[in-house]
DNA sequence: CTCAAATATTTCGAAAACGAACTTCGACAT
DNA sequence: ATGTCGAAGTTCGTTTTCGAAATATTTGAG
């Protein structure tokens, strides 16, 4: 008894092997472990990134995201809910980035006149200047970050991701 | 006078439509913005699974990817900025995890004998049941995610991840 | 040998995100 | 019309993360 519990001391994980060798065979070792940590390691340094071309303009990456959104957005309106979902935000967390941006000056809330459940969330003369020298600043905005890849690559990436998005909404339901 | 600045309030954003314009162009055609929304759709529905997955263990993401890592390397122990290098994060978080996980005695510190700057993690035998107990309860654990690609996507989508992850290394530089 | 620079880890304070609970409305069936 | 259910937004408390500074130790240059 004195040896086997010594003798477990050094093999703990050998009497787990049989579960490693599962979760390794599961993994595919190559593949899944591989896609996994590649998009967590390229979210990461997209937002150092983001960080470091935004630093000087004093944006964020998730300031940046609700500029560009409504931006994009032109005219139109857009809620917080449909903001939070454009950035992958909780909702809760979109209302305290907006507190702020409209504190800057940047954009504006007031109330929907058709429904008083929403807000209708518009940049600012203010707000689309900061978005033009975000712009201007890295002038290239974006394309940088994938410059590596030809473009029906950049084609065939995001058709990729987009079929692990369906399988993983697929497990929501 | 009057009628410009009437004017101008309804034209706030034509008077940057050129940047909005060098933007989407920049954008490439849509399909850097396409690959990017994707990468970070993913690894949001990804925290989500990884939640669901392993609510009733008490573990989040975060700390599975400290025990997956610690199992993965079997006796071999690592140290904490090891660990926080694969699970993507700054080491002084990692120095929290490690503290919460160590307090439920998943796993232990020791100094390392051969250099007193480093710490040496290892699992304990209580950390390796949790990770057996985590490979047995969502029996495939990570492979579900990616159950819509065959296996030269995988392949594909890991590789072209990684060339985007090597262009955002160079722009460090 | 000694002193400066580099490395590993931790501490500390601040910023950001989340979920749950709450409030206010709108939609709709009875 | 009315009462119930669901949606939108916000508030609140907690957790997690980060960067910068502090500490301890190793390494390398002169």
């Amino acid at each position: 008894m004195r040896f086997m519990s010594a003798k477990r001391r050094q093999t703990a994980q050998q009497e787990h092997a049989s579960d490693v060798a599962t979760y390794v065979a599961a993994g595919g070792e190559e593949s899944v472990q591989r896609v996994i940590t590649a998009v967590y390691a390229v979210t990461k340094k997209l937002d150092q990134w983001y960080v470091r071309q935004f630093a000087d303009l004093d944006l964020t990456q998730g300031e940046w995201s609700v500029l560009a959104a409504l931006a994009r957005a032109g005219d139109t309106c857009l809620t917080p809910s449909q903001l939070a979902d454009l950035s992958n935000v909780a909702p809760s967390s979109m209302t305290h980035r907006l507190d702020k941006m409209a504190g800057r000056g940047l954009l504006q809330r007031r109330p929907d006149p058709t429904n008083r459940t929403r807000t209708l969330v518009s940049l600012t003369t203010e707000g689309w200047a900061l978005f033009s020298a975000a712009v201007r600043e890295s002038n290239v905005v974006e394309s940088d970050t994938l410059r590596g890849l030809s473009s029906s690559e950049r084609h065939e990436l995001a058709r990729l991701l987009e079929i692990v998005i369906d399988g993983l909404d697929d497990v929501d339901a």
